[in-house]
DNA sequence: AACTATACCTGCAAGC
DNA sequence: TGCTTGCAGGTATAGT
């Protein structure tokens, strides 16, 4: 479900609710997800720490505590985090639920369980754990340079490229779809032959598109909502996704539809080079 | 080494 | 109506 745009917009959702207050206790469902859940490290580390803000990094949540704990959420294809008073009855695949010093309880939901739920020490863990990841879309690490010296003798298709997150963070099936029609290149594209000015083009939209994005509330095809229950309306405006054998909205050819690394791809043969 | 296919899971829509 | 099949926003790992 979730890239950057839909765990961004959860984020912003979630500083208000949770800044601030106590972790009293938790509960899990005991339903294994993409990672085992450190049940010793939410006892020790997570259970009585007060949260001391909420981060995303990539398509993770971090909910820093004050006692320098990091609790990582990474939501999967269909994973949501929302607030709800704790007599409310649980829900179908609440799998977490940390109950707060206000009567309100946070519970994260999964039904594929692809979503995994992890502890971190201290900032030391927080580095190692990040260390593979490449920079988000919206730092200065994120250059033609960087991605020109990324590329480099790769025959790898841009679209495969660019949903990796050693080389970025936070775009996934949705988003790089719309980036390369913005951009006016073939997923197809090796990246060894893209250009400097090339890159700097996919940098400009993507930050475009994600910003966009984000300001709709996320994109929801079939199941997102944000902390507040809400779907975004980014749906509303995606050019190419899911838009299998309609009329390209720039030179009414069809847009195209196939499968690359096992994802559907869509684009315009026309417009994408 | 570079790159792709597969596996993990549930729910839903389409086709028969 | 009910069954089967295919497909879905992610990513770690196995395999070529």
């Amino acid at each position: 479900m979730p890239e950057l745009p839909e765990v961004e917009v959860i984020c912003r959702g979630l500083i208000p609710q949770l800044s601030g207050r106590k972790i009293i206790n938790f509960s899990y469902s005991s339903k294994k997800l993409r990672l085992p859940v450190p049940i010793k490290r939410l006892h020790e580390y997570i259970k009585g720490a007060t949260i001391k803000d909420v981060e995303r990094r990539a398509k993770y949540l971090l909910l820093h505590m004050e006692n320098g704990a990091i609790l990582v959420i990474h939501l999967g294809m269909t994973g949501r985090m929302n607030m709800f008073p704790e007599k409310t009855p649980r829900a179908k695949h609440d799998h977490l639920c940390w109950q707060l010093d206000n009567g309100k309880e946070l519970r994260f939901n999964d039904a594929r369980r692809f979503g995994s739920i992890q502890v971190l020490l201290d900032q030391g863990e927080e580095e190692a754990f990040f260390s593979a990841c490449g920079p988000e879309p919206f730092s200065r690490g994120f250059s033609a340079v960087y991605l020109l010296s990324k590329a480099t003798k790769k025959k790898q298709p841009i679209k495969n490229f660019l949903m990796d997150s050693r080389v970025v963070v936070g775009i996934g099936n949705i988003y790089v779809n719309e980036i390369l029609f913005a951009a006016k290149i073939s997923p197809t594209t090796p990246v060894k032959i893209i250009t400097r000015d090339q890159w700097q083009e996919i940098i400009t939209v993507s930050r475009k598109i994600l910003k966009q994005a984000i300001k709709s509330g996320g994109t929801t095809i079939s199941d997102y909502i944000n902390s507040n229950g809400e779907p975004g309306w980014f749906q509303l405006k995606l050019k190419v996704y899911g838009r299998d054998k309609e009329k390209c909205l720039t030179c009414k050819n069809l847009i195209q539809k196939t499968v690359m690394a096992g994802r559907a791809t869509f684009y315009c043969p026309k417009c994408q080079n």
